[in-house]
DNA sequence: GTTAGGG
DNA sequence: CCCTAAC
């Protein structure tokens, strides 16, 4: 009563709510959680799953080329690449577990060889890959054969290389498959098995789900960064690209279309962008075209060792001596992204889009600059007009950098006498503007394409970036992609922790805090006197559908928290004030529609109030 | 995918 | 802002 003589002595009188009745929702109750199996067990078991989906992919397009058998020997060769021990503690920490192929000659060897080279664990932090799952059903082999039909689909639309030219096959395979060597840390002779208690096989057909969402990471977890990022394309290879530029767009509708499939369960997200951090922190990537890569190079001291060979050196080797080669992957693709920003966002904002579209993909631990004219844009505050970026005279100069994120000094699980870790201050990538026309398909630029001089890995033995390739498109105010320019440094990027201390970030980023301002507040509100409480995919339609960053249920603890603020005394209240008009206005939209809510015959009463 | 509510 | 259950 309180609440409704709020209504009506606050001076809203004037406001007619109008009538959208909405029916309560039944009281919900919360059950025991039924967690069928642990997000941590499924880990590994789904990275194994991507692997051997993708070595199978692999081993399909080399099946289709012309060149098969010594493609697949190579396949086979580096499935099989052994990586030498680096430490007694590694071995330690693994524990070898026989593969028992289920079916299927094929899968069952890449599988064998997913499973040699999947052990991404390597550290005792990571839980065992033991599956708990207690499901029956299709052996998993069943089930990543038709995971891997979805590749070679996403294939033939482009998103992988060409197989008709056999080099260029051989080079695309090569670049794909060599972000799987995992790190150097990473034992790819080391077997993993998957097992229940009982030493069966579990069903993997959940994964199969789940497993697509890898190459979809703007679709994982935040959605802001799927409206602000737009998918154009997985670029393969750089050498593979002059074949299919992968239709913007094109290659995502089908994904789009498997949407309510592929996410149905909310929690795959989670346990996606958990498993990819987990990864992560380890040194090994997922990247979301299914690719995986290691930055391990960038903090392993294995170079001392003389091994750090590029994945194309390693090439030349395998046939030489095919064993004991050591894998150091110099660079990985990351999609590319199209970013879209207003001209009045601040350069932070952009930062954090680009970090958002990093992290995404990256799971975190990098930082983004801004650097124009080649200078820095330090001021988070200004705007991108105001800093120049939105002038189209400056916009060919506008980089970005990916620097070591300061806060996270990477821990390096290493040898003692390994050398520090990067600084921030180590060279970050830089990511400038392509020369590129900006009226091409900017996928297809070959400027933008073109492997910088970085992309050399072999000429770069004593580099450790890990990021060579990024390719970020900015289509506002005119598309033209960014491509990296040479690393100021050879550690760029090394600072992507392996293992971060203290705090606990195998979760997924948490999102920024964005406090809203007054005005997002007074829109909130009149939404909500509009719409009601309960409709907040609405009120998120109404009044925020530009505000990418605000998310329905954003909205509505927003809405939580304005009337907890409006019930309580000004004193006690905190952060930026709102005045106290619209605090009214909260408290009395809340009485109305908390009063409608109870009764499902709401709309007779409305409309009695209506009326009166 | 949305909504509600606890954390 | 996150997480989860319920829908």
């Amino acid at each position: 009563m309180v609440l409704k003589k709020s209504v009506h002595n606050r001076g809203t009188a004037g406001f007619q709510f109008p009538v959208i009745p909405r029916a309560r929702r039944s009281a919900r109750r919360r059950g025991p959680r039924e967690k069928i199996i642990d997000a941590n067990q499924i880990c590994a078991i789904e990275l194994l799953a991507s692997l051997a989906g993708k070595l199978l992919q692999e081993s399909e397009s080399s099946s289709a080329s012309s060149n098969a058998s010594e493609d697949n020997n190579n396949n086979l060769a580096i499935g099989k690449g052994v990586v030498k021990r680096e430490s007694q503690d590694e071995d330690k920490l693994l524990k070898a577990e026989p593969f028992v192929p289920i079916s299927g000659k094929e899968s069952a060897c890449i599988s064998e060889q997913a499973f040699k080279m999947g052990d991404i664990r390597g550290r005792d932090d990571v839980k065992p890959i033991t599956c708990k799952s207690k499901s029956n059903g299709q052996p998993w082999d069943y089930n990543h054969r038709r995971e891997l039909k979805d590749v070679e689909q996403m294939e033939k639309k482009g998103h992988l290389c060409n197989r008709q030219s056999t080099k260029k096959s051989e080079q695309c395979r090569l670049n794909s498959l060599a972000p799987m060597s995992l790190d150097s840390k990473t034992r790819l002779d080391t077997k993993l098995g998957c097992r229940d208690d009982d030493g069966n096989f579990p069903n993997y057909s959940r994964l199969s789900k789940k497993f697509k969402t890898f190459r979809h990471p703007q679709s994982v977890g935040d959605r802001r960064i799927r409206k602000l990022l737009t998918f154009k394309h997985w670029k393969a290879s750089p050498k593979c690209r002059d074949q299919e530029p992968a239709k913007i767009y094109g290659g995502r509708q089908p994904f789009y279309r498997k949407r309510k499939v592929c996410f149905n369960h909310e929690r795959s997200h989670r346990d996606l962008l958990y498993k990819r951090r987990k990864l992560f922190d380890r040194g090994s990537v997922v990247t979301s075209d299914g690719f995986y890569s290691s930055e391990s190079m960038a903090n392993s001291p294995r170079k001392a060792n003389g091994v750090s060979a590029s994945i194309l050196a390693r090439q030349n080797s395998f046939r030489a001596e095919d064993s004991h080669v050591k894998f150091s992957i110099k660079s990985f693709k990351i999609p590319e992204l199209l970013i879209e920003v207003p001209q009045t966002a601040t350069v932070g904002s952009l930062k954090r889009t680009v970090m958002e579209a990093v992290t995404a993909i990256l799971g975190g631990g990098l930082r983004v600059g801004v650097v124009l004219e080649g200078k820095k844009i330090r001021d988070d505050s200004r705007t991108l007009v105001q800093s120049g970026i939105s002038c189209k005279d400056n916009i060919d100069t506008l980089g970005f950098t990916l620097e070591p994120n300061s806060m996270q000094v990477p821990q390096i699980a290493a040898p003692k006498e390994d050398p520090p870790l990067l600084s921030p201050h180590d060279g970050p990538l830089l990511l400038t503007r392509s020369p590129g026309g900006s009226d091409v398909d900017p996928v297809i630029s070959n400027a933008l394409l073109d492997p910088p001089p970085l992309m050399n890995l072999g000429n770069n033995a004593e580099s450790n970036s890990v990021i060579s390739d990024v390719l970020i498109e900015k289509t506002v105010p005119e598309s033209q992609a960014l491509v990296p320019v040479l690393p100021v440094s050879p550690r760029a990027l090394s600072a992507v922790p392996l293992k971060q201390k203290g705090r606990c970030t195998d979760m997924a980023q948490r999102r920024i805090r964005r406090p809203f301002s007054v005005s997002e507040v007074e829109a909130l509100v009149q939404a909500v006197e509009e719409l009601g409480t309960g409709r907040w995919r609405d009120v998120k339609l109404y009044a925020f559908e530009n505000a990418g960053y605000r998310t329905y249920v954003d909205l509505k603890d927003k809405w939580k928290t304005l009337v907890h603020t409006a019930s309580i005394s000004p004193q006690q209240r905190r952060g930026e004030p709102v005045p106290q008009g619209l605090l009214d206005r909260v408290l009395s939209a809340h009485a109305y529609w908390s009063q409608c809510q109870p009764k499902q015959g709401g709309k007779s009463q409305l409309l009695k109030i209506e009326s009166a």
